[in-house]
DNA sequence: TATATTTGCATCGTGAACGATATAAATAAC
DNA sequence: GTTATTTATATCGTTCACGATGCAAATATA
């Protein structure tokens, strides 16, 4: 058997498996409150800074925007957040967050403790975090050029 | 600004965009042989060990059913694979591939090598990715449990 | 100013993921 | 041996991702 296709050796999967059941770990604790974890970066962009034409929280989630509109017309219809046409610019659709998603942020203070706890372990720590980060984010820089 | 929701400083988040970018460092290699990367994974799992059933497909990858028997379904349109019957459990699918299955992997020996390539940089190196693929199997394990 | 190009967003189609549910075969319990 | 439970797989509905394409507003060019 050729090494190189073993699963074992392959980046790619554990990034995969790792994202896909983090994200799982996050599902009862969103969806207590209606969300899907897409939908929650969503808010964590909008909460740091409102009122966005969908471009910027596309490029700042490293998403399409035709994988952004459908997910905010969906929050939109949950009435998390409105959609209007940009004053100086018609082209864009600026999206800002009704009372409903801004109060979510005071709802959800626990979630990132919570999963953040959900992952410590042996060689998971404070301490070696942030190699983690660095590694993680040079790939992303990488991939991204 | 509430530190604990920037999205700087969510692992999840960092995890969702590598594999989504790293996946899409495969489409191109992947697309000319009418892949898509799950299907490579499935690929992966049965050149390790032909003839599987569903179940034992799914629990390598750590993928539900449902998820993987469309997947199987459409690799078997593809002619890459066959689903029959297994003989003594009639419940076990028992999933097999065909000579154009096998044939990829000649035929796709570059792969892994390239994509590897195109993720080394500055602290992703050959020193460190045993420390990352320690760390990244630390957290599937934590989180499987 | 008329025309061409770019930009911002949306629509469409396909292929995952996954929760919920269904079905049939195998096994256990009675 | 009949009934109950478990197991293996499949079906269904919803929500992403994302390539391809469309369209209208803004900008650049002629």
């Amino acid at each position: 058997m050729d090494e190189r296709f073993k699963l074992e050796n392959q980046l790619c999967f554990r990034l995969y498996t790792a994202s896909r059941l983090l994200t799982q770990a996050y599902h009862p604790l969103l969806g207590e409150h209606g969300l899907t974890y897409p939908q929650y970066l969503v808010l964590l962009v909008l909460w740091e800074k409102d009122a966005q034409p969908v471009n910027d929280i596309a490029k700042r989630l490293l998403l399409e925007t035709n994988t952004v509109t459908p997910l905010l017309k969906r929050m939109e219809a949950e009435g998390l957040l409105t959609r209007s046409k940009g004053k100086e610019d018609a082209r864009q659709m600026i999206v800002s967050l009704t009372g409903k998603g801004r109060d979510l942020q005071a709802r959800l203070t626990d979630v990132p403790a919570t999963v953040g706890g959900a992952v410590l372990c042996e060689s998971v720590t404070p301490e070696t975090v942030p190699s983690l980060f660095g590694m993680l984010d040079d790939i992303i820089r990488k991939l991204k050029a």
